[in-house]
DNA sequence: ATGCACCTTGTAGTAACTACAAGGTCAAGC
DNA sequence: GCTTGACCTTGTAGTTACTACAAGGTGCAT
């Protein structure tokens, strides 16, 4: 498929994933004879988690170790455990800080539903969540 | 206390304070006879809450309605109920998405704790988490 | 009284897009 | 066969959310 059909599948912009080939993060793809990228599932699937992982804030330096983990063979075990490891950590805080959150919108909600606005919490709950 | 004592406790740098002032995210605190921002805890909390929220991968445009529900009375249960709701919902989708990453990446970490390497589905895991 | 660490404003640079300009490609319709 | 329109190409410039740096003021400790 073009650009233009990958785009509209993964909401991803054409230019943003130019932009993502430039980067490095996402592979050259071959191309028609017009000189028009030519994708397939395997980048389909590839932009929808750089997509996915942007938007729960990782990095793309990030995004391009997750992304290496899953390229390359070439890393030997010790290297994909530590890098695995350190990544598990981030993903854990990021969950830990999203279910105070969740609470807490969900106890406004509540309050509305009961007409008792009640004051919102929404600063104080992630206060105690330890630091990134 | 002084800008740079907030940015040592919260970890966000003293630029980036002040920028956050310039955006009205943050609200101008008193100055000192010197003309030093003066803070208090009540700046720190909000400004841990900014800090996580943004590496949550909010926008400061959400961020900014999130300390909205926090800060005004002026607005109606109803108005409330409707703009915490729409954050629930990204909050929950944020919380899915990282779930499945977080599977992936403990079965990596155990697959090599067998020296059985196996390869990486990290990019599959998200694929069919719904559509932000 | 002179470092020194700290603060002030302002401007310019970075990361990750996003939009736009100027032009090439190609199937569809006249 | 030629044009119209949707699509593609590269390249450059603008946006968001910082980040760094310059040029200078403040104030405590020696």
């Amino acid at each position: 498929m073009r650009i233009g059909q990958l785009a509209r599948i993964t909401g991803v912009k054409s230019e943003t994933i130019r932009f993502y080939e430039r980067e490095g993060i996402l592979a050259a793809p071959p191309r028609t004879r017009a000189n028009y990228r030519d994708y397939g599932p395997a980048e389909e699937a590839r932009l929808n988690f750089i997509r996915r992982a942007r938007d729960l804030g990782f990095s793309m330096a990030r995004i391009r170790e997750l992304l290496d983990l899953s390229d390359d063979a070439v890393r030997s075990c010790a290297g994909i455990d530590a890098l695995a490891r350190s990544h598990l950590g981030e993903v854990e805080r990021k969950i830990a800080s999203l279910k105070a959150l969740r609470t807490e919108l969900g106890r406004m909600i509540a309050a509305c539903e009961q007409d008792t606005v009640g004051d919102c919490r929404i600063i104080d709950v992630l206060a105690d969540i330890t630091e990134p």
